[in-house]
DNA sequence: TAGTTTCATGTAACTAGTTACAGCGAGGAT
DNA sequence: ATCCTCGCTGTAACTAGTTACATGAAACTA
């Protein structure tokens, strides 16, 4: 139960617990000494603990990442991104989800910050501002993903081209009234409508009409709202994308013929379904993140990923 | 950039360090002084190191993941129940995917070692086992999810049920030549098989016919040797749901009418698609493992989960 | 042969905390 | 007035390592 430590090996093998920690290290050690220590090592099965060594670097080698919502395949992508980096570097991922729950978040990012994690990488709301901009000061990389805040990094979607693409795109298949289903008003949110509202006004089309929906089950009767005076509908996250085409096809509507059909983030099932997506690189977004944690850039970066449109019919 | 330590508190407050982490802790202390102790942890922005704590406790608080597949809806689901769990015990997750590489299982569950964490949950191969049982004698509570290993808790679901429920709602949908892409030779794909086959043969069908890929793309060349002989064609892994129905549908076909499509894992769009699946349930799977970890029962637990059928008209 | 350099290793102080033990002043009992 | 207990606090030793500095012996130079 106890725990082989230095101090062990070091009896073992007859030498001091500092040549021993030179030995696994790179420390400057006599062929001989070192492997009487290796083997010593070997037979007691010592495995070093990370904890106390990351103690005496002042820092852990773990990379924190604190999301939003685990079952989005936004930020599953996003987590892989990370995880490759951080996996590429040595560096374990400390993953917390926060489930949309603010209080959560700020507590998730103080308890990164107790464990020490080498940056972070977060998708939080205003509530864990001043603890990330805390994190910071104290020399740990921040990066926040689709927002911006003075003085850390962040890794985001131009989400007002994402709502211009969807316009141009809403334009070119000839629709006229468009309905939205937004997620939330968080900045991505609104930034995404009001690039939509100024691609459609640039292209003198009405301007659209937009319900906000707290959760799924608020959604089949936001679409049935907006279907009584619009001829496409929008969704404006990918999270709802389900729930949105679950309310169309209930109604018994088919893509394109009796309503066109738009929305965010590209999927698995997408082109099986033919649902034409706005897209952004979440994998590569990630990566980034991940990136900015590892070189620790000194001056905030801002980042800024342009989204895509995958036309795949459905609208 | 140097951070505030419990000495600087013990300093600015007055008193000793002994005082400051009776405070943060629970000890007996006059009141007059935790006022002075907080007040002081507030004003330099004090925040305790859990690297430390961890290495006097003998380990940290965090439990371990270990997962073969980020992308899988299945490992999905049970890395939402296992941090539901762990986030009502106040542990960080330390997530880790290894992309289904054996060497990387192997150097994960080590680094999970080193990092002493409370608990590892894991889906890994045999390549893996020994550091695992080493760390279950070091006092270390391991889940192994999905297989079974002398020694070590896990958590599985009835494979050889969930092959018998298959095979009995392809009988009762009139199917009589079973086809099957299975996924690999791992134990589970292994017992699915058995319990299919057995499930036809107690019914007086013909035996499946099998054709084991490797990845995604080999899947298209698969399904199209399978349809030759077969008017059913069953997956055994969910990770390839989304590239068999591609085969199908890329070929005409339509299901269940030209074709009966039955496979495993429940997810997002099944619904929408009409996919008739065999479900685990592995959100509930994710929340006993992590249980395990908290409660750390002394004997080895071995938990199965049931399967269950989901028709949806695709068979 | 003596002096210097070099390499390998041990000693001890350090990281950021926790905790066993001892001490001390106040208050109550004798 | 003395003794004892009690609540609070500090000292110092501990966790599991790392590392600056000192030491000592062998090897090389003069």
């Amino acid at each position: 139960m106890k725990r082989v430590t230095i101090g062990d090996v070091a009896a073992h093998a007859g030498v001091s617990t500092a040549t021993v920690s030179r030995v696994l290290n790179d420390g400057l050690v006599a062929e001989s000494t070192a492997a009487k220590v290796w083997a010593a090592a070997e037979f007691l099965g010592y495995s070093p603990n990370a904890l106390t060594r990351s103690i005496f670097a002042g820092r852990s080698s773990t990379i924190g990442v604190v999301i939003r919502d685990l079952s989005s395949p936004f930020y599953l992508d996003l987590i892989r991104g990370i995880d490759e980096v951080a996996a590429a570097s040595d560096s374990p991922v400390m993953l917390a989800s926060t489930y949309r729950r603010a209080e959560r978040e700020a507590a998730q990012v103080r308890a990164m910050d107790q464990h020490r994690v080498r940056g972070l990488v977060m998708t939080a709301d205003e509530t864990a501002d001043s603890h990330a901009r805390q994190m910071a000061e104290n020399g740990t990389p921040c990066v926040i993903v689709a927002r911006t805040v003075p003085g850390l990094h962040s890794v985001s979607l131009d989400d007002a081209a994402a709502g211009r693409l969807m316009a141009a795109h809403l334009a070119d298949c000839g629709r006229a009234r468009v309905g939205i289903v937004s997620g939330s008003h968080r900045p991505t949110q609104v930034k995404r409508v009001d690039g939509l509202r100024q691609g459609l006004s640039e292209r003198d089309l009405p301007q659209p009409e937009e319900v906000l929906v707290g959760n799924e089950n608020e959604v089949d009767g936001a679409v049935g709202s907006l279907l009584q005076r619009n001829d496409a509908i929008v969704c404006t996250t990918g999270r709802l994308t389900v729930a949105v085409h679950a309310a169309l096809t209930a109604r018994g509507l088919r893509m394109p013929d009796d309503i066109g059909f738009l929305t965010m983030d590209d999927f698995a099932w997408a082109g099986t379904l033919g649902i034409s997506v706005v897209a952004q690189p979440s994998y590569e977004m990630g990566r980034r993140a991940a990136e900015l944690v590892v070189e620790e850039p000194s001056a905030p970066a801002r980042i800024v990923f342009q989204p895509t449109l995958i036309a795949r019919g459905s609208c």
